[in-house]
RNA sequence: CGGGGUGUAGCUCAGCCUGGUAGAGCGCUAGCUUUGGGAGCUAGAAGCCGAAGGUUCAAAUCCUUUCGCCCCGACCA
């Protein structure tokens, strides 16, 4: 892309509305808009990053064998009254009417629907397990939106919901999705501690929520100091086989919301931290299946009420939780998986031809997932820009070290320079 | 939903106490200069002072109402 015709307005000074650094860096580099209290609109850059999020999270869904499909965001209130919710969301829940007088809603997830379709359409045992995932926009409607896109009141999440026949089977599924989620947050070069959670009124232990450490995470947690500094690598995973063994891994290490936290069992080893809860997985048995009589035929040939989870990640959540995670003084500090650009280009001399030369090849030969500042006008984004917006890399190219077909690759992570000839660049980030 | 703030140019803010009809810095536009790091000089454009009502000869400023936004708490991906 180039600078000279993209969208992407930067502000030097600091929003007064935003008081966390992720909020500040979004609307600073010009990832987001704020179009009303926890309402916002993704710009160019910001939306860049959110596809590119999306994109992990529907590789390793896909891997795990979950299928991808698209719920509308509007909802009938009758749904809603199947299960009871209509009556027990509370005001969180966006209530509208159509023209009709309908009632309807704003879908803040969408467990009923899921629930509706799979109920209509599958009848037999045969046709389980599946898993189901959308990624769609939701709104609760909070008491308090803040953070940013943290607590937004419009949110994209990832919603995934398992249909089994039996709760052993449905363990199976709740399985897949937790080395899922791991896999996905450590692709984003994120460091998540797999957290026991409340589950509420359904009981059971199968409720963990995933959270990435943060100083200004909203959530309180003990954690067990093993977990902290544990560096989980990714890896093939076969999810046709018995994961328990990955999962034992996280799970006999302590990690505990602040509501299940039992005051007599503190040790020297679990420390208290903050945390931004990313992802929730929960099994929550025949709650709904029950409510909203879905069955299917067993091979006895009696109907069985459906063994239901629900997994969720908080996809535009975790723009702002990357950014609490890596960011420093001049700005975001984007891992590689996430950065909007893979790639900058600065030039440092615009009116001069070589310069101008070797930046427009580079730029036309390295690809779609570079920013290339193209302007001869002094203005606007210079290098301290691209600290700002957090390039993982940018390539400076200026007329001394451009005497010897050398360029400078500058590390944002490290803040080093390195200099490389112009193959030496162009083989480095060929595509 | 309780408590506390705040609303003046695109952004950050001053002016309000002590009413006299709009300011700064940054940004923007134009010209000249500059060119290895978010440039300098000069000139310019830009605001129904959140909205409505009231007091007054006169309101950004005082009073009333209302709306937006932010922060702290309780609830949530």
């Amino acid at each position: 892309m180039r600078l000279s015709s993209y969208f992407m307005p930067t502000l030097k000074e600091n929003p007064i509305e935003a008081q966390i650094v992720s909020h500040r860096l979004m609307l600073r580099a010009g990832l987001i808009y704020q179009t009303a209290s926890g309402i916002y609109a993704w710009l160019p850059l910001g939306l860049r990053v959110l596809k590119k999020i999306i994109k992990i999270v529907r590789e390793e869904q896909n891997r795990a064998g979950a299928q991808e499909l698209l719920m509308p965001t509007i909802q009938l209130a009758d749904l809603w009254k199947e299960s009871g919710r209509y009556n027990d969301y509370g005001k969180e829940l966006l209530r509208i009417s159509d023209r009709h007088n309908r009632e309807m809603l704003f879908g803040p997830t969408n467990e009923e629907m899921i629930t509706a379709i799979f109920r209509d359409s599958v009848k037999s045992f045969r046709e389980l397990p599946k898993i189901l995932y959308h990624i769609q926009w939701k709104f609760r409607d909070e008491l308090r939106p803040r953070f940013g896109v943290m607590r937004g009141r419009e949110f994209l999440m990832k919603d995934g919901y398992s249909f089994d026949i039996d709760s052993l089977s449905s363990k199976r599924s709740y399985n897949r999705m937790f080395v899922a989620y791991m896999k996905t947050f450590t692709r984003m070069g994120l460091k998540a501690i797999p957290t026991r959670a409340d589950s509420g009124p359904i009981g059971g232990d199968l409720s963990y929520e995933f959270h990435i450490l943060a100083e200004n995470g909203d959530d309180t947690l003990f954690v067990h100091r093993d977990l902290i500094e544990s560096n989980w690598k990714n890896r093939d995973v076969d999810y046709d086989s018995d994961l328990q063994f990955i999962i034992d891994e996280f799970v006999n290490k302590c990690a505990v919301t602040e509501e299940k936290y039992d005051l007599t069992k503190m040790t020297n080893d679990i420390i208290k931290v903050h945390g931004i809860e990313v992802g929730h997985i929960f099994n929550f048995g025949t709650k709904y299946s029950k409510a909203m009589n879905a069955k299917v035929t067993g091979s006895n040939g009696k109907l069985v009420e459906l063994e239901m989870g629900s997994y969720g990640i908080g996809v535009s959540r975790l723009v702002g939780a990357l950014i609490e995670a890596f960011h420093d003084d001049a700005g975001i500090v984007w891992p590689e998986s996430v950065a909007p650009f893979r790639l900058g280009i600065i030039n440092l001399k615009k009116n001069d031809s070589c310069c101008s030369a070797v930046c427009e090849k580079l730029y036309n030969d390295l690809g779609d997932d570079v920013l290339y500042d193209d302007r001869d006008e002094r203005v606007g984004v210079k290098l301290t820009d691209m600290d700002l917006i957090g390039l993982p890399w940018s390539i400076i190219v200026g007329p001394r070290s451009i005497v010897n077909d050398r360029v400078e690759l500058k590390n944002r992570k490290t803040g080093e320079y390195q200099e490389l000839s112009i193959e030496a660049i162009m083989k480095r980030f060929a595509t």
